[in-house]
DNA sequence: GCGTTAGTGGACTATTTAGTCAACAATAAA
DNA sequence: TTTATTGTTGACTAAATAGTCCACTAACGC
C-alpha cells in the first residue's frame, strides 16, 4: 500500500551528522533536507520541526549504537576488562572521527543536550532517558565487580552516575580541545574512581 | 574625547547571559541588541560579529568570575579544604542560578565550547585558553596537598586536568538533568581522584 | 486498469536575520 | 565657540529560513 521511501531514514541520519559535526542550532532545515537529498515537502511530511526529528534521530542512533556497548560490555568478560575495552573504545571512536570529519566530535548526546537543555523540554527529555540507559552499563559493570570484590562499592548507580559524568567530561574537554589524546586519562580516573588498583599496581 | 558610551559592556553582558541560559545558536544579533537596550548600528560601531563580540565578552566575564575563585582557592586554606569549598561553591552557585533563571546552567565555557568548537576556531581557542587558567587553581592546590603529604600525586597538572574533566561533566550533567544535586557527588569522585581519605573517614 | 494510500517536488509566502549607511548627538580639547 | 572625535539612531537592503500548498507520482490490492 502506497509508495515506499526511505527519506525518513536519510534526514535522520543526515541530522544525526550534522548536529554531531556542527550544533543543533547552526543546522537548518533546507541544510537537512540538502544533504539528505530530499525536499522539503517531505520534510514536514514526516515530521512536525527540526526538533521533532532530532528526537527520533537520536533514538535512532542510540539503537543503532547499543549493539557496540552490547559487546563492549559483555558479561562474559571480568568486570575491569569490560571498563577497559570501553576506554579503548572510547579513544579509537573519537580517532576515527578526527580522521573521518577533521575534528574530535564527543558524545553527540552530551553536545545535544547541553545546547538544547534550557529551550527543547522533549529533546532534553530524550537525551537525558538515553543517557539514563547508557549508564546501566556502567551500573551493571560495577555491580559485577563489587560481587567479586574486586571494589568495593555497594551503591553501583551512584558510582555508575559519578564515573558517567568524568567520561563524559573527558569526552567534552576532547571535543573542545580537538584533541583525542585526553582520553587516555579515562581508564586511569575510572580506576580511581572504582577505588580500584591499577593496571600496573595489579601486574606489580 | 568624544562620546561616552557603556554599551560594549551591555552587550557583553546580554550576550554572556543568552548563552548561558539559552545557546550561542540561538542567539541573535537583534535579541542581544534588545536585551543590551543597544542599537544594531551600535553593535557593528563595537563588534565585527557575534563570535568577536562572544570572544570579548567571555573574557570579560573571566575576569569578573576570576576574584571568586581567589578567594575559594585561596593558598592560606589547607589543600583539601579549597576543594571542599570549590564543590561547595559550584553548588550554591548553581542552585541560586536555578532560582533566578529557573534552570541550572551548568559551566558556559564548557556550554559555549562544545556547542561551537567545530565551528568558529577564535571562540574555541578562547575557550581553551581560559579553561587553562582556570585549571591552575586545581594543579596548585594538587600540588599543595602533595607537598604536605595529604595526597601522592607526582604530576599535579595531570591530575588537575582529570579532576577538571570531571568536575566540568557533573556541571554538564547536573544542567542537562537541570538538577543542582547531581553536583553532591562532586567532593566524592574529586576525593576519589586524588587518592585522599574521605572527610568522614578522617574525621573517624 | 482502477482506486486508494503513501510519498514527492517545487514553487510560493511570510518572517527573521545579518549587515549597511548617513545624518545626528555628545564630549572634550583648542 | 569651533572643531575633531566618538558614539547613536533608525531606516534600509539583501539574504536566509521556516513553513505551506497542491498537483503529481509510485506502489499495491482489487
Amino acid at each position: 500500500m502506497g509508495r515506499v521511501s526511505d527519506a525518513k531514514e536519510k534526514l535522520m541520519k543526515a541530522v544525526t551528522e550534522l548536529i554531531w559535526t556542527g550544533s543543533y542550532g547552526s543546522t537548518t532545515i533546507d541544510q537537512i533536507c540538502e544533504r539528505a537529498g530530499v525536499k522539503k515537502g517531505s520534510f514536514y511530511y514526516f515530521f512536525d520541526s527540526k526538533a521533532a526529528l532530532a528526537e527520533e534521530a537520536i533514538e535512532s542512533a542510540w539503537e543503532e549504537f547499543r549493539p557496540k556497548l552490547d559487546r563492549v560490555f559483555s558479561p562474559s568478560l571480568p568486570p575491569l576488562e569490560r571498563i577497559h575495552r570501553f576506554c579503548e573504545f572510547e579513544y579509537e571512536e573519537q580517532l576515527g572521527l578526527q580522521r573521518e570529519f577533521g575534528h574530535v566530535l564527543g558524545c553527540p548526546l552530551c553536545t545535544l543536550g547541553t545546547e538544547v537543555s534550557t529551550q527543547e523540554a522533549g529533546l532534553r527529555q530524550k537525551v537525558e532517558d538515553i543517557m539514563d540507559q547508557s549508564r546501566k552499563y556502567l551500573e551493571t559493570t560495577i555491580r559485577d565487580a563489587h560481587a567479586e570484590g574486586v571494589i568495593r562499592a555497594p551503591d553501583a548507580a551512584a558510582k555508575a552516575r559519578t564515573i558517567y559524568a568524568f567520561s563524559e567530561g573527558l569526552m567534552t574537554q576532547a571535543r573542545i580541545r580537538n584533541d583525542a589524546e585526553v582520553l587516555r586519562e579515562m581508564e586511569r580516573g575510572i580506576l580511581d574512581l572504582l577505588g580500584a588498583k591499577s593496571v600496573e599496581a595489579v601486574a606489580a
